[in-house]
DNA sequence: CGTTTCAATATGTATATACATAATCGCCGT
DNA sequence: ACGGCGATTATGTATATACATATTGAAACG
């Protein structure tokens, strides 16, 4: 099997070397390079790879076992699992399951799409390191008639390259991420925010009007995957707001 | 400050030397004699208290911090964190936030409330090694008149002691949970089932009818904290069976 | 021919060691 | 006093080594 050489991608600026060989192995398990099943190479092939000890070799492994990417049999070798089942883990503020929840008609738009080369403030959001490749999406959710979320998503190239390919007309991009990506970690923010001239435009409100703000980054085995910020009109999604303080 | 010796904890049966500093660590934050600031060991004191090398002493602090319990300060030590702002990760399946979001009046009630040494089935569900304290709820939730979910809860005390003086009778254990313990990880199980007579007269539907399953465990860094398997009559509740498997 | 045994092999865990790095403390000179 | 600078200290990362353990495959045996 075709290995790309450690000196190919020394674009990285000063990862460990841990770090370097998490990262390089996860991006091939994402990219589908090395398809589920496939037996990756040994801790002593990866060793004279990377020209390192077994140790350190044997501690990214562990490491991707642990986040769910690979599986670990003594004496036969690692090997690419299986994506995990949607069923394994839930992907929250699905918008679909929420509209629907609320017994109204579902509708997806896609307002923007744009592929380019990862800003800064565009690595802050992903929690990226290097610069690389990234699609910006912008979407609209309706409930009926009405626009329920508007959608600002970053869709880290590097890790899901297949996205390059796709549209996202008629597939909003969480549905179409979960079962691709089998994602180990994710982290929630939500916050209030006034609605700028273009939320405001686009959710079909004032501007200024209160928004409810809810970001979310996935990652996958220490690879940050997308980032999403779903803004709600406060009026017509009060759903969300009940999480913050209150539960007494 | 006193430490629990090694040996006065021997019951354990036989993990890694790295797995019960871990789980002996956690263990003490989650209980509360280390609380929030406090600052931990250095890793020299820990090789003496474990007689074993700096490396697995470093391993296990290291996999803390990564799990958020700990903060680790160069030249200064390790420090146990505030527990994790409910902002910051989400409590799903919140049967509160679900009724109320369908605009029905939310009504809790706990049925049962069963303080245990663990069965093997306690242990299988909570995924516990060793045998200890568990306690076992029952309660159900309303939405205006009728019973909504029936919720079958594990805690096991061994992480959470604070729950065996808690009667459950005014607050539901998934809100008691949240801020209390700061969850690292939770994995998910959806099923159809048929209602048996128990869950028939709990939830007041015929026995037989199919209902929805939703089981969740709760780990805070390695330590399985609670185990929750929500029931939902299928007519009442279609909600989350939307994400089984569709998703064209 | 089927079963048992044994050696080979890949991972699992632990050790001792070494050096890098960051943050703090305290000394010292102005 | 005060500000800078170096020594100290705790963690971060990596190495070489050793032995344990599980599993496979093949040889030995009844």
């Amino acid at each position: 099997m075709t290995l790309v050489e450690p000196d190919d991608v020394d674009s990285g600026e000063s990862l460990s070397l841990h770090q370097r060989i998490l990262s390089d192995i996860s991006e091939k398990i994402l990219s589908g390079a090395w398809p589920p099943g496939y037996r990756i190479p040994f801790e002593h092939e990866l060793t004279a790879e990377y020209s390192c000890s077994r140790m350190t070799v044997n501690k990214a492994l562990s490491q991707l076992a642990k986040a769910g990417l690979i599986e670990r049999r003594r004496r036969s070798g690692s090997f690419v699992r299986q994506p995990q089942s949607q069923a394994a883990v839930l992907e929250l503020h699905d918008i679909r399951i929420e509209v629907e929840a609320l017994g109204l008609p579902y509708r997806y738009e896609r307002l923007e799409r744009l592929k380019r080369r990862s800003s800064a403030e565009d690595r802050a959001l992903l929690g990226l390191s290097a610069s690389g490749p990234v699609l910006a999406l912008e979407s609209l959710h309706f409930a009926g008639e009405r626009p329920f979320a508007l959608e600002q998503r970053l869709i880290n190239l590097s890790a899901v390259a297949e996205a390059a390919d796709e549209e996202f007309l008629n597939i909003a991009p969480g549905p179409w991420l979960i079962g691709r990506v089998p994602w180990s970690e994710a982290e929630h923010r939500i916050r209030a925010m006034a609605a700028d001239d273009t939320i405001a435009d686009a959710l079909d409100i004032e501007a200024g009007a209160p928004c409810l703000v809810v970001e979310r980054r996935t990652w996958s085995a220490e690879h940050p995957v997308t980032h999403v910020r779903f803004i709600y009109p406060a009026e017509s999604h009060t759903l969300v707001a009940r999480f913050t303080p209150s539960q007494g």
